[in-house]
DNA sequence: CGCTGTTTTGAGCGTCCTCAAGAGTAGTGG
DNA sequence: CCACTACTCTTGAGGACGCTCAAAACAGCG
């Protein structure tokens, strides 16, 4: 390994020393706590102590890897990845500030999809066993986590309608309505966004290659829907990306 | 609402009277037993009362119906889908013997999928209220459920990887060796298989449409990979169907 | 036995993929 | 500061895979 990268994984796993609880985390109404009290969130800031910096690029953690916690990203951007046997990727996620990673690794105790951060990001480490443990104590807590795990069910088979219904068109459209519905959640702009992700991984997610993520970016260019300069997106018709995803048929 | 419908109905809804509690059930090793003591299955027994016949065709519950209870399959097969704002479906499981139905209801207290028996069928209620409750007590229990809800999110990242990368033979390839793998583990034989469901639901579920799924059947029959009768298939060749799947790039 | 729904098979077409080249952008080091 | 490299993105041409439309065979059921 050469020096620079083995001071990135150092940083990678140094615990951040600089604590923020989730009692006063400007996420909490999107992330764990959401519904507690202040004396149960007390409880919970003794759960989530440590925070991972996870540089641009790195991987939170591999398929294959034994699970231990999961994570919430505090800041920046990640994609979740399968592999298939013969090496083909899968992006089934992309996730920004307030949203869990992980849930794939309970289920048999070594997580079976790649998280890769984006760009520069910090996650809060929730160690699993002590979070079992704890929300057997705080139902708030448990039906929250509950909640958590039911939507990201809710959020697959939304992506699974998408990939074996809609046409290239009504992909982009949706996949771009999702992403600013999410940033307007936390406080962006509903209409202008910087994508975190190239073209492939676009196209991974939404089931095409690259080039007809870029075709399709240059027609709803054409069309006056978009404004796309590489990675920075502003969106000037969003009815019209409405329109291809809930009147797709027509 | 015509009498045969009516009586349909409430047959549908007509607690079972002869109880077997989960103690004892055949499908304890691949349900929510899974690892409980003795006396842990007592109590599992007290939560898990009653029991719901579900006649071929009707549905188990609907989307927007409220969530109370997630179900367990005791007997026959059920689909599950979701629909899009304009109208078109898209299968997201197939469920049979000791699977859980319902998870998608606890994000939102509203299911947000249909559920459908393709045979005549009988699940379990598990009132998931008092599971909850149940599951603050016995640690083992709570580690099930969570396993249960964490598969069901690595099943779907697999299913989108098909729905994503896969070409048509991969993925009917795929969809039989899951379907002959799950058999097994219910005690049926490994190559020969009634399908329950459609070409229209098969295709629906891999994302093509109907006569693509007849074309491959036939094309399979043809290699010499299966025989097909209808829905009566046998597989002669599985480890031409594994090749397809793990070599499908080549 | 006719009705209905499912399945098979064919012919032609469209969407997206493959292959390829070139332009744009970012990061590195002289 | 600018060349150099690596990566990303755009755009074009041609082709393949799966879809659409259509008709007929088949099975299940009242």
């Amino acid at each position: 390994m050469p020096p620079a990268a083995q001071a990135a994984a150092l940083a990678a796993v140094r615990p951040e020393p600089f604590k923020v609880a989730c009692s006063s985390c400007n996420l909490r109404e999107l992330c764990l706590p959401v519904g507690m009290s202040s004396e149960q969130l007390e409880r919970l800031d003794e759960l989530v102590e440590q925070r991972r910096a996870v540089p641009r690029g790195e991987a939170l953690f591999r398929a294959g890897d034994g699970f231990q916690s999961l994570y919430a990203v505090r800041t920046g951007f990640f994609k979740t990845c399968v592999a298939s046997e013969d090496g083909r990727e899968q992006v089934t996620g992309f996730q920004m500030a307030g949203e869990v990673l992980g849930l794939d690794g309970i289920s048999s105790d070594r997580h079976t999809c790649d998280a890769v951060a984006l760009e520069d990001s910090q996650v809060c480490i929730i160690p699993y066993g002590q979070l079992e443990h704890l929300t057997r104590e705080l139902s708030d807590l448990q039906h929250q986590f509950h909640k958590i795990m039911s939507r990201e069910i809710v959020r697959d088979h939304g992506v699974m309608l998408l990939l074996g219904n809609m046409r290239a068109e009504e992909r982009l459209a949706a996949f771009l309505l999702n992403l600013t519905q999410r940033l307007q959640a936390r406080g962006f702009s509903s209409s202008s966004l910087v994508l975190r992700m190239t073209r492939e991984e676009i196209g991974s997610y939404l089931g095409l290659k690259l080039e007809t993520v870029s075709r399709t970016f240059s027609k709803f260019q054409e069309d006056g829907v978009l404004d796309v300069k590489q990675r920075q997106i502003t969106v000037l018709d969003p009815q019209a990306l409405q329109r291809l995803v809930s009147n797709a048929a027509g």
